[in-house]
DNA sequence: GACAAGTGAATGTTTTTGAATGTATTATTT
DNA sequence: AAATAATACATTCAAAAACATTCACTTGTC
């Protein structure tokens, strides 16, 4: 049998298939490779998603009924949201109520939010935000209702903003597509502008907008709310310089989420 | 036999959905482990709501103390479900508004309205739905708000409630965990049964109720409603068997969903 | 040769298992 | 129906198996 993981986990792969589970030394036996080297093979499926592991062995994955592909989106600028997700942790509070609109850098910023562990109500129109939330037992979520729209994964239009006049939270969280002074936050869908609008409304505390550099200084269709009505950015450093450039009020603050990691 | 937990208890499901029933001693000879060692199985997969634990064995589950896993459900009785979808189908009209509730079987029955490629709308607190009419030019699909709940990946709740009071359908769709005679429709989750119950209000025509075999004679913990305001049955043939031996009204029709290819 | 990836041995830890004991439950006998 | 026997069970404990982690060794690549 060859013996490079690939080929290895392949055949794993599909006797599993084939029997539902599989155990470690039978697969050691018939790989002849040693109990070690399979239960690492194992983890790995499992870390991909493809095998459930267990004791002894591992299990054919109950597979979803349907597949997320968030996970793909999210690709685009991933380290500049993620960073931004992690600088907005900071305004974040135990048992604060947040609205959240849709967008990939506002669900990263919630994927940051369960991985604190910060015990949170999330409201959002952010249909991913479910699967980010599923397995946590700190996020409330809360999901808005009203007519979905495949391209962005979220609801908008009358009946959400009907379900967001009925909450009013503490902070709220603004992913834009465009962030300009002339303009003040402009997105390209009607109905999203109007669902962030309301959350804006109903919005007692801090508005907080998250937008990464490619963001800042463009206008997109329609707008949401101007610059007035947002109290602090967070974006990456190459978005502050821009920021810097532009005349904007005192009274908003520039959060610059530091880079981590080498 | 391979004798981790995970097979062996795999084999103790797939025996006790063939059997209805099984006893530890059989089981212990079956699968060459201490008595002990399938009783420690069988009050693990009770735990997780698979099995109902009686003195000497463990029996299919009657009455549902716990929600059942989402994942486990999705996995059980695949080609029954399946086949209800497809027999909806007869009911659903060109450009029907319809109400589907949430669960396993009307997720499938979502599935074949998609791939009918009928111009709907659809108006449902499954979040689920959202995915798997993602790529649907022909479905327009409305999602209710509400709180989430990981468990079943559904919204529910007066939130909910808040927004099925906008819409009035045609006809609705639900699934069940208990369908019975003295307790009508039931679930394991109050929310759940709220919802349901003001999407069937909001229906103006028929109350369709898809549920397999496993769910007949059931009685789970919430009421929706009672057998008098459902319209159409649809169920498998084990189903239908099932309820002809039920007193049921004349006014409710039973449809059988026929079972195709081998 | 430096480097990264993959492997297996060695260590201590956790999980699983089955025997032993006594207690509950069911079946049988009276 | 009460008493007894038989079976299944809960609980505790020690052995075994599977595990996580660290380290050294091999292999192929640059």
């Amino acid at each position: 049998m060859a013996s490079i993981p690939a080929s290895r986990q392949q055949y794993i792969l599909s006797l599993i298939q084939e029997e539902g589970t599989v155990n470690v030394n039978q697969l050691s036996e018939a790989l002849e490779v040693s109990e070690l080297t399979i239960r690492r093979d194992l983890d790995q499926l499992a870390k991909r998603g493809l095998v459930e592991r267990t004791h002894g062995g591992a299990s054919l994955r109950r597979n979803l009924p349907v597949e997320p592909d968030y996970l793909q989106k999210a690709s685009e600028y991933p380290l500049e949201k993620n960073v931004i997700g992690e600088g907005v942790l900071d305004f974040v509070d135990e048992g604060d109520t947040l609205y959240i609109n849709s967008g990939t850098t506002t669900l990263e910023v919630i994927r940051s939010l369960v991985a604190s562990g910060k015990r949170l109500t999330i409201v959002t129109n952010n249909i991913d935000a479910a699967y980010v939330c599923k397995e946590s037992e700190t996020i409330r979520l809360v999901l808005a209702g009203g007519v979905y729209r495949a391209r962005s994964h979220s609801v908008s239009g009358s009946l959400s903003s009907l379900v967001v006049e009925q909450i009013w939270a503490n902070k709220a969280i603004i992913g834009v597509d465009g962030f300009s002074v002339q303009a003040g936050l402009t997105t390209p869908v009607l109905e999203e502008a109007e669902t962030t609008r309301a959350m804006i409304k109903h919005t007692a505390g801090k508005v907080i907008v998250v937008a990464a550099a490619n963001k800042i200084g463009v206008v997109s269709n329609y707008k949401t709310v101007s610059l007035e009505d947002v109290d602090i950015l967070v974006t990456d450093e190459k978005g502050a310089e821009l920021v810097n450039q532009m005349e904007i009020s005192e009274d908003l603050s520039i959060v610059v989420a530091p880079m981590r990691r080498s």
